[in-house]
DNA sequence: ATCACTTCTTAATCTAGGTTAAGTACTAAA
DNA sequence: TTTAGTACTTAACCTAGATTAAGAAGTGAT
């Protein structure tokens, strides 16, 4: 069974020719790390699905920082949901940490589903919801925890995936500049 | 045309019975300012919307320290999204701000229109991801910019509520303490 | 093997915003 | 009309995390 059926039916389930027809909308792609998928100013036009490797998202902003949005490991899906949503230029960067397999649903090809297939417009409320409720939470750590606690909850979230991805994004995930990240951290060994 | 109904037709059309369908699964309250309409502790069992007045959602650290979520005034959507869906107890306050009319959908209700009225699916749906979005916005702008900075942005998306409300409310919403904010706003006014 | 590039570390110095504390002003209840 | 509570201000002092700078260590292309 493909991961990405695997995924949507945990939470709708679809007969095989639905299976079948959602499969046939969407296309694999392979890309190698450093790969850009999406570049700010482009118009997003489809959702990510990581079958392996890893993803990030970040934007950068006028002092030439970057700030991570979000990492996408296997399973999880990936987007600018702004720009997908408005059709507009985004002002987010997608590119691969790790090399990766990547299921590609185009924004077209996702309408047209939720008319022909009406469960999957359940199934992306509640991945929508549940990204909400995840936003909402980090939002909020952002503003009553200290950067240790950040981190703390970065690892719960994406366990063991901070061995996997460079220190600095880690650091710009949880809101900090790399020099302060390492010093917490060697503060944090000494323990 | 009651203004909840006009909310939901500026993104799907609804036909004169789904209308008094969805009207009929409503529950029209009167609050006084500082009710509290959801206690952190408790399952939220409905999506409240505004239509007057003013409503806001916070959550209380170990700290005692408030922080606040979102403001929702006339036309706007609130809840407990994370105990919305969970159906388990949430961490967030829903207090009124200004003495508010308010319309109750029952997260039962809500579920029974879906599959009712299949076109509110694609509403919430829509509406989630314009929360996501903004909601994405927001941390972005917590990481990346001032204190002066995010008022002016609080500013431009909440308009004159900025009148209406403590100034504590806005210090916690923008991430600051109340004695920051207010030195803040002595040095704007010096400008 | 070498050079260019990026990541990570360490350390000194700096600052946005926090903390504490005291005082003023407004509201609302008794 | 006091009293108690809440909102706001000001100011002195404090600190988490930023900035700057320099070096170490790894990685990759040629």
């Amino acid at each position: 069974m493909s991961l990405i059926i695997n995924n949507i039916e945990k939470i709708v389930s679809l007969t095989p020719e639905e299976k079948e027809l959602f499969l046939s909308k969407t296309e694999i792609q392979h890309y190698k790390s450093k790969s850009i998928l999406l570049n700010s100013g482009e118009i997003c036009k489809c959702s990510y699905f990581v079958n392996s490797g890893i993803l990030r998202s970040f934007n950068i902003n006028d002092n030439i920082v970057e700030h991570v949005l979000n990492f996408a490991c296997e399973g999880w899906w990936m987007g600018d949901m702004y720009s997908l949503i408005s059709q507009k230029p985004g002002n987010l960067f997608i590119e691969v940490i790790e090399d990766a397999e990547v299921v590609l649903l185009s924004k077209e090809n996702q309408e047209l589903l939720y008319t022909e297939i009406p469960k999957l417009e359940r199934f992306f409320r509640i991945l929508t919801e549940n990204s909400l409720v995840a936003n909402q939470e980090r939002l909020m750590d952002n503003l009553s925890l200290s950067a240790e606690e950040r981190f703390d909850k970065f690892n719960k979230r994406y366990g063991n995936l901070s061995h996997k991805i460079p220190q600095k994004q880690i650091a710009s995930y949880i809101g900090v500049t790399p020099e302060f990240f390492s010093k917490m951290k060697a503060k944090l060994l000494r323990k």
